[in-house]
DNA sequence: CCTTGACCTTCCAGTGACTGGAACCCTTAT
DNA sequence: ATAAGGGTTCCAGTCACTGGAAGGTCAAGG
């Protein structure tokens, strides 16, 4: 099975299977013309890889978890403390984001959005709070 | 006013405020020496720069909403164009996360994390959804 | 006057995880 | 013979910085 036909299987572009071959993290053999030829088990980590990415998972906790899942003597600690790790950085994201959020939409709130220049969004963005010059 | 002392005055990092000259946001002068030096307009343009970016907006939309800043016959809709694409962004970003912690969580919460293999967390990641071979 | 240390300068490279494109090879069908 | 549609490699670009090297400048202390 060539690369064209991988990616159709694990719905992941050929440019991003040939990058996870580039990093290490799936070794496809070789046919005799140079083409990668992929079988069930190249396929299967791909198909992880792809889960795994579809959740966050960096590139190096996706290296991680293949080592992991074909470890079979490994401990579950290890892997739940991966996901913990990265479930905390999502928590950190979502906080991030919800704090933009609010702000922001509470200045979008107040903006006429018509053609008169006044504008609460400028207005809070070129704020001046260093102290006053008094 | 050199960049340390700028960099002082707008909590940013002297690094990013070159960086934000070598993209055009800002233009300070020149000393003899060579030196940058940057005058309240300067200080102001960064500070302005320093909340857009920490309320997650682009690069390009930073250069937008300064060229906006600047322009005092401007439309308030331009800018609030800007802002709700920024807010329809951070809702999907948010949204994606939402997933991924709620998919992930329940993988962790029933992952024992000791010593033994077994592991929710692997399992769903290698998870055959093909076909069955039958 | 010399040195030390803390600034400043430029330029190059690396980050993460791909993605686009160029230039070229292989296979199959017409 | 050739054209289409695969495949290959390698290089560059993305985004917004960040680190580091190599060197210039300045004020203070000995």
């Amino acid at each position: 099975m060539n690369i064209g036909d991988a990616a159709a299987a694990t719905s992941l572009p050929p440019k991003t299977i040939r990058y996870y071959e580039d990093i290490g993290l799936v070794q496809p053999a070789r046919d005799t013309n140079g083409y990668r030829a992929f079988n069930d088990t190249d396929l299967h980590k791909l198909r992880f890889l792809g889960r795994a990415r579809a959740l966050g998972f960096s590139i190096e906790d996706c290296r991680a978890l293949l080592a992991l899942y074909a470890d079979k003597s490994r401990a579950s600690a290890e892997v739940k403390k991966i996901a913990q790790g990265h479930l905390d950085d999502i928590a950190v994201k979502i906080a991030d984001l919800n704090a933009m959020q609010s702000t922001l939409k509470h200045l979008v709130d107040t903006c006429a959005g018509d053609g008169r220049p006044d504008c609460p969004i400028l207005d809070d963005l070129g704020a001046v709070t260093s102290a006053p010059s008094s």
